[in-house]
DNA sequence: ACAATGCTTCTACATCTGTAGTATCATGCC
DNA sequence: GGCATGATACTACAGATGTAGAAGCATTGT
């Protein structure tokens, strides 16, 4: 599985359908309508696209093609994240996550969340529970 | 500026030139050779449309011109990192790094280390001490 | 001064991405 | 059953990306 490279246009549609789950080509576009300027058919060609790469799944529904996500967001993202430690950071999550600490790209409340969710997971491997 | 956009041969590309720092085309060729199996003229075509993007720079050095990076390796993985929480997480920081670390893709060094740069990070915080 | 060797410059071309027009098809209302 | 409305399918086209050939220019040893 070659694992859905999403192009920048193709994350603005994806994102939509995410939050709508079942979404036409029209439900999209009203979505996005003030995030870009698109005409009803470009939206329509990509999600026709995004439906090749096998990101999104369609089925018509007598009026109108209905699309859904046939990949989630949390792949998505881990495997655009994982693309991006591999040509940014030759393959290493370690390096990217101490640049994301260290940077001031973080609230004060991530901060503490992250803080948090080491610990917590520092102590679910003490403790071995698994899963 | 515009923050550099690099795709992935020219991340091949710019890897080999950051770790050589001056690096003719057919440095950057030998580097790579294992990786690719580009041909000299793809190698020096990329490299001169990184020029032309700004993220090298290019000077005559007799025999053959010699490239160095126009911007640093830290920059670019800082803006790619920007672009992608971008497009991926809705421009926060945070839902990433928090998918970064909840993944199993840290190992317990790592998560080790980052635990100390959080703790670092609040202490400076709070005793003040500002760059 | 000349030839060999290796660079450079130009050009090319297929694919992908961003964007959209046009013409055709389906549906639902009278 | 015919027509308005909106959706679909097909085609297009410019710019970016991946990849490279061909031909010409510079260096350097002899």
């Amino acid at each position: 599985m070659p694992a859905v490279r999403l192009s920048d246009a193709e994350w603005t549609v994806m994102n939509a359908v995410w939050d709508r789950e079942p979404a036409t080509a029209r439900d999209v576009l009203d979505a996005v309508v003030d995030e870009t300027a698109w005409a009803y058919t470009t939206v329509k060609t990509m999600m026709d696209r995004l439906v090749d790469k096998g990101a999104l799944k369609a089925r018509r529904s007598s009026a109108a093609v209905v699309y859904r996500p046939a990949v989630t967001r949390e792949k998505a993202r881990r495997s655009a994240m994982r693309s991006l430690a591999e040509r940014a950071f030759g393959g290493a999550f370690g390096p990217m996550a101490h640049m994301l600490l260290e940077g001031r790209g973080l609230t004060a409340k991530e901060r503490r969340e992250l803080k948090r969710l080491l610990q917590e997971d520092h102590d679910r491997r003490r403790t071995g529970s698994g899963q």
